[in-house]
This record gives structure tokens, C-alpha cells and sequence, in this order.
RNA sequence: GGCAUUGUGGCCGAGUGGCUAGGCAGAGCUCUGCAAAAGCUUGUACAGCGGUUCGAAUCCGCUCGAUGCCUCCA
């Protein structure tokens, strides 16, 4: 990828709001964290597109030839149910609720999460750390923060003091709020709040008796704030300042805002070059999320079991729908719009099959290192996976004419051709492709191909009772026969 | 109320100050014993009102609507 390894690409940055170039700090290496899921229930369809998204991107920093190092953690602790101050652990309320040991709330969801990831084809992380695993990491950063006079403790917890850090910094530039303007359309919060301003956030809370999930501190037992794991783990894996810092769109603010903050505070200087957001998923039109029950789990749509489905789509199909559109935009899911998106997957899919068969000659009709450049071209301009793929239809019409041998491609431009489909459909989009054929469904397709020839001879003899007996059988099967030009071709 | 994002043809969804997005559906055609599938061709659009401009759906302003955040959320 000479040709292609040195342009520009550009990239989306929500803290300037703008696209730029992007460079990274070591040349052809790239450092990126992105928020990973609380797992204290199963993944929904909403989370699973802002991680693919960031699958993506990795996926086309790797084919750039990058060495990336992509942290994405699991938030195991720390995380609030509300802001008040009896704000309770997501993990320990779930835990008190099923009657759990928390690490077995954690533990089943976790896997659960990376089942799912591995149906939709994700690339593992570099690393995937825990905010159990940094909790001494996290103390460390509480006790600088402290230090440098930004911090406050009050009855054995510690929170951030953001009016002092405004004084010095810029609180509010990454979601572009203003302090000010925060103090004075804040709600009313509980009246013996141990916070000074509604704004300052939890570093460390105290344990209550009755709280299960407990560690040390110099200020007493008690557990870490959400946003301080994100800071400890990325510096830790990352540095003080890396590339890339990712997460759904929900996360700017407060969490991503409030590790700007703990940072600055911690190094004097950002910590992040670029902040990517993904969108939201909606569902009828509004945000899907577990609290609010608005929501699909991948595995309903695996199964077809769910109330908004017609029918079961595949994790390609629905990756593939994901990609059509543009990481930064609302998506919103639908029956039909899985439905067009299957059809759409399946042509595609159809040309890559065929692309081996199609005849060279000495010209070409179509010029493909244009089209190739015009892949990288939509990939290099913020990830434009839409008209990544739209070009990837150009494709599959130039290989449908070339069988028909209205166009015609030299041996050179095939496999130039190969390269370039394969590198963007499987390993940019990861999508896979839906004849994945293992040994039991290879011998019914030998069955199956058997049955084909018998209705070939069938027809020669004109004994089309016989043919149409093998096709509707095999149909009420659900095996498709598809008769083409050049022969018959399959569907199970 | 504040901040942010956004409003594109029947549906999903890109993009751009003047030149085709793409997919699905629809229509026409080709192939075919029939059917299905497949392939080719193809119409319809940029929320409303003002402004800037030779020219705007694309820039600016206002209005209306949608979504997210402002207490947890990818």
C-alpha cells in the first residue's frame, strides 16, 4: 500500500469541532482508548455500534499499516447509579439484586459482552483492562490531584473541586458549556449534599457499612468515581497525552469533560489529541438504552425474537447496516432497514463470490486504480464508511458486467481488484462472508449440488414434473435454487 | 431554559456553493419450459421563510420540528 500509506487522512475532532489532519505524536504509531461497557447487564444494540464503530477505525488504521495500541476498558466498579450522595455502584446494586457476589455481575456480563463481540466479527482490543485491576493507579491520581490542590475531602470521600480548576483551566470546552451557565440552570440537588458546588464530581466515595465492593484508601474504605478509571488506565497504557480518545456521544459530557479535567489538573496539559464520538442507535426514534427499556439485545436479532423483527438477521447483515451509515450520525434501526440492508449485504457478497470467475483480457473497460484511490479516498475522510461502500457497488456492477462481458478487465486490474474488495469488505468493514462453510454443511451442499445435476437432466428431458418436484422439496427446505446462465446456483 | 447535533426522494442513508452518491422498494427490459433469482436501464429530493451570491439543497439569520446531554447511560 505504498501508493496509499502517506496521504492524509482527516478526522473528526469534537473538541475543536472541526475536521483535521491527523497526526500522530509517534510517526506510524497511534495510541487509542475508547470507554468500554459497564457490565452489569447484557450488551444492547446501541453500545454494540459505538464499539464498532471503533472497530472500524482500528480495523483501517491496521490496513494504513499503523501499529496501534487500542485500550478499551471495562468499567468493573465505580460507576453511579445517580449523582446524589446515596449514589450507589451499578455493579453492587445489581449484585444486591440478583444476590450476587459483584465479580459474578461482572464475570457474566463480561463474557456475555464478548460473546457478542465475537458474533459481530470485533477485533480484540491491545489490551482490555478493569477498573479493579487500577485501583491503586486511581488512588495515585486522587492523591496528586489532591495535592496540586484541586481536590477536596469531606467525611472519607474526595471530590474534585471544579470552580478552583476553572479558575486555572477551561472546564466545559470539550462539550462547549460554560461554568457559569452550568451553576445557574442546575437543578436542585438533596440539601445536605458534602459536595461545595452541584458541579464537582466524585474521585473516591466512601463505603457505606452495608457496601460490598470495597478497597482501601488513605481517606477510608470505599470505592473509586466512574470517570477516574478512564484517566488512570489510558495514562498508565497510553501516556500523559496519546492520539485518539473515543466513546459514545452520551459520554462527552460529564465523563469525558471530567477526564480532561483530572488530567489537566494531574499534568498541567491535555491528555487527548483527537476526541472521536460515536452516535447514538435509536429505536423509533429514540435513544436506546437499558434503563429505559428502548431497546434491542444482538441476540434477539440473531433470533428474530423480538417484537420490532419480521424476521432474524445475521451479525453481518447488521454490521453491514451499521456501516451504511456515517459513524457521527443518528442511526435509526428498523425492520425494513435490515431488510434493505440484507439484500444490499447479499449482492455483495454475490460479486465476491463470482469475482474469481470473471474472464480477463487485455484491456479494461473501467479504470480500478482511480476506484481503488477512491475507497481510501472515503475511509481517509473521516472514516466514510457510506461512501466507502457505495464505491464498493461500483465494484460489484463493474464484476456483474464484466460476466456479461459488457466490460472487460486485464489480469492486472483483477487483482487489483481482489486486493482491494477483500481488504475493505473483511478487514475494514469486518464484515464476513455468509457462505462460511464448516464440514457438516459442506457435505450437504455436495447432497445438495447432486440433486442440481438430477434436475439438469431432468430439464434436458423435458421432465419438468421431476425438476419442479427437486426445486419445491428443496424449497420447503428452505434451499433455494437459483437457475442462472451459466447453471444452477444455490441459497441454504 | 442552556449546550450540542440534526431535518435530504416511498424507506434507509451520503455529499457538495454550479457537475451521478449508494442500497432497498417502484417502473421498463434481458435471461428463462414455468417460476424464482440474477443482471441492465430508469423517475421522484434536499423542513419553512428571508438574506449573501452570477448561481444555494450546500454559506448566514430567523421560524418550526427531531435527537442527545445538562443526575446514570455507548
Amino acid at each position: 500500500m505504498q501508493t496509499t500509506k502517506n496521504q492524509t487522512l482527516k478526522i473528526h475532532n469534537s473538541l475543536s469541532g472541526k475536521k483535521e489532519i491527523f497526526k500522530p505524536i509517534n510517526e506510524g504509531h497511534i495510541g487509542m482508548y475508547v470507554c468500554g461497557p459497564t457490565v452489569y447487564s447484557n450488551v444492547h444494540l446501541g453500545n454494540c455500534r459505538t464499539f464498532m464503530s471503533f472497530d472500524m477505525i482500528f480495523r483501517y488504521f491496521k490496513l494504513l499499516g499503523y501499529k496501534v495500541r487500542y485500550v478499551r476498558n471495562i468499567t468493573d466498579a465505580g460507576h453511579l447509579v445517580d449523582d446524589a450522595d446515596d449514589g450507589e455502584d451499578k455493579i453492587a446494586k445489581k449484585a444486591r439484586l440478583e444476590q450476587l457476589e459483584p465479580m459474578e455481575v461482572v464475570q457474566r456480563y463480561t463474557v456475555d459482552f464478548h460473546n457478542i463481540l465475537e458474533k459481530f466479527n470485533f477485533l480484540p482490543p491491545s489490551i482490555e483492562p478493569t477498573a479493579t485491576g487500577h485501583i491503586i493507579e486511581q488512588i495515585e491520581i486522587i492523591k496528586d490531584i489532591l495535592e496540586k490542590g484541586f481536590a477536596y475531602e469531606v467525611n472519607g470521600s474526595v471530590y474534585f473541586d471544579v470552580n478552583i480548576f476553572n479558575k486555572s483551566h477551561e472546564y466545559g470546552k470539550l462539550s462547549g458549556r460554560k461554568l457559569e451557565d452550568m451553576i445557574s440552570n442546575t437543578r436542585e440537588l438533596a440539601a445536605q449534599s458534602e459536595k461545595r458546588s452541584p458541579q464537582d464530581f466524585a474521585l473516591w466515595k466512601k463505603a457505606e457499612p452495608e457496601h460490598i465492593m470495597r478497597w482501601p484508601s488513605p481517606w477510608g474504605d470505599g470505592f473509586p468515581g466512574w470517570h477516574l478509571e478512564c484517566t488512570a488506565m489510558s495514562t498508565k497504557y497510553l501516556g500523559e497525552t496519546f492520539d485518539i480518545h473515543g466513546g459514545g456521544m452520551d459520554l462527552k459530557f460529564p465523563h469525558h469533560e471530567c477526564e480532561i479535567a483530572q488530567a489537566e489538573a494531574c499534568n498541567g496539559h491535555s491528555p487527548v489529541n483527537y476526541w472521536l464520538h460515536a452516535n447514538m442507535l435509536t429505536l423509533n426514534g429514540k435513544k436506546m438504552a437499558k434503563s429505559t427499556g428502548n431497546s434491542i439485545l444482538p441476540n434477539e436479532i440473531f433470533t428474530g425474537e423480538n417484537p420490532f423483527l419480521s424476521k432474524a438477521f445475521s451479525p453481518s447483515v447488521v454490521r453491514f447496516f451499521m456501516m451504511q451509515a456515517h459513524y457521527t450520525s443518528i442511526l435509526d434501526i428498523s425492520n425494513d432497514a435490515l431488510l434493505a440492508s440484507e439484500k444490499g449485504y447479499n449482492k455483495l457478497m454475490e460479486a465476491i463470490d463470482n469475482l474469481e470467475k470473471i474472464p480477463t483480457k487485455n484491456t479494461s473497460s473501467f479504470d480500478f486504480k482511480a476506484w481503488q484511490q477512491q475507497c481510501y479516498d472515503a475511509m481517509n475522510d473521516d472514516f466514510n464508511s457510506p461512501i466507502l461502500i457505495a464505491k464498493l457497488f461500483e465494484a460489484v456492477k463493474q464484476i456483474n458486467l464484466i460476466r456479461e462481458e459488457k466490460e472487460s478487465i486485464t489480469e492486472e486490474d483483477k487483482s487489483i481488484l481482489t486486493e482491494t474488495l477483500h481488504s475493505f469488505v473483511f478487514d475494514v468493514l469486518g464484515l464476513e462472508n455468509r457462505n462460511n462453510t464448516n464440514d457438516g454443511s459442506k457435505k450437504l451442499e455436495g447432497v445438495v449440488e447432486l440433486l442440481i445435476e438430477l434436475r439438469k437432466e431432468a430439464r434436458e428431458n423435458k421432465d419438468f414434473a421431476t425438476s419442479d418436484k427437486i426445486r419445491n422439496q428443496l424449497a420447503e427446505m428452505g434451499i433455494e435454487l437459483k437457475d442462472g446462465k451459466d447453471g444452477t446456483t444455490f441459497n441454504i
